[in-house]
DNA sequence: ACCATATACGGAACAATGTTCCGCTTATCA
DNA sequence: TGATAAGCGGAACATTGTTCCGTATATGGT
């Protein structure tokens, strides 16, 4: 499903020839792969260990990401992506407060896993220009959804925003160091339960 | 008159044996030389590049330098030093009103410069810790001596804080990207017409 | 002035990683 | 099913990081 989403860079449909299975199977084995070796070893991990992890050669890499920000900017997407199509699934699974809360912790761990993807971002590489537009895009329509399936279901306030949301959560899941472990699940759910109506 | 500061880590002063002055030009040499370097290939340039300009061989680097955040804060702590040290000088030189315009525009300056040092500085490594508590210590009196002298003149507001002050011109001078190469300066030069007395 | 010695230096040698290049393979289309 | 453009792999090469050790010298004591 998250593979109907524009990982890929290029968003033409004009094409002289499509783009080939393999290439695509290549460059989905390479976003996979990096996002766990980022998560193990941090962004400056070496090339190798990625291709390694994917099972394609170095030149393979090379082909798709010929900038290191090129690798970067579409395991963020890909991120983005994964927690965007995450919230129709809890829709679905789900009753509304419920489905609300858990897109909240699993947008929470997002933050704070992009902690070492963040000083990455704020380096001016022009690969990451439109990163900030696409996070938008992505993540404020899934929340609207959730919003909105509990608000009509008369579970939370109705004047909420969902950028206010977005940003507020934001920057609850990002404390410097923190004593215990879940401290962030703990504020998310406190902020969560100020969402209720009374 | 800059290197009576804690440029050099290690505050002790109860040592079996001074430091060698020959380790202190060395290390100087270097922090000179990777400000350079740091400012026209970024804070990721070429250890050789910075022991070539600097004239001494690896081995001297990483036995100053064992690891790049060491490099980094030194230089650092270098460039807020040359900034707090322009304070006196300045306040030598000129009228007190004079004095404060031309060190916030020098305040400013170092603060442009250092969008590629700040990326670096939020990546959480251990180094770093101590920088905010320096970069605080060393700027906020040098600053305050200017506001003082100025305001005993009457020629400012007697209302000042220099720690507003600092943040502010700090925030000032971090535009994403200027259409004119002097915007920064020219806001600065609001901001400091706003300190005046009436 | 000179010696003893801890300190520091230089840079070759080694290791890790980045990047390119090109012969081989394969998906796609007619 | 053949032609061909697209893609692949990985050795080879280039760059940069890091260690190691023989040599040089600053320092303090005599």
């Amino acid at each position: 499903m998250s593979s109907e989403h524009p990982t890929e860079p290029d968003g033409s449909d004009t094409k002289d020839r499509a783009r080939r299975t393999d290439a695509k199977r290549s460059f989905d084995a390479l976003v996979q792969a990096a996002r766990d070796v980022f998560a193990s070893s941090g962004v400056d991990a070496p090339v190798r260990d990625i291709t390694g992890k994917a099972g394609v050669g170095t030149g393979t890499f090379y082909r798709h990401f010929p900038k290191r920000g090129d690798l970067i900017a579409a395991v963020f997407r890909n991120e983005v992506d994964s927690c965007a199509d995450a919230a129709p699934a809890l829709a679905e699974n789900h009753p509304p407060l419920e489905a609300l809360a858990a897109w909240l912790h699993r947008y929470s761990e997002f933050i704070a896993t992009k902690r070492g993807l963040a000083s990455a971002l704020h380096s001016g590489d022009p690969a990451f220009e439109t990163l900030p537009a696409y996070f938008d895009a992505r993540l404020r329509p899934a929340l609207s959804q959730l919003l909105e399936r509990a608000a009509k279901a008369g579970e939370i306030r109705t004047d909420l925003d969902a950028d206010d949301i977005i940003s507020a959560v934001a920057n609850l899941s990002m404390p410097a160091k923190t004593a215990r472990p879940d401290h962030t699940r703990r504020v998310v759910d406190i902020f969560m339960n100020g969402l209720k109506s009374r």
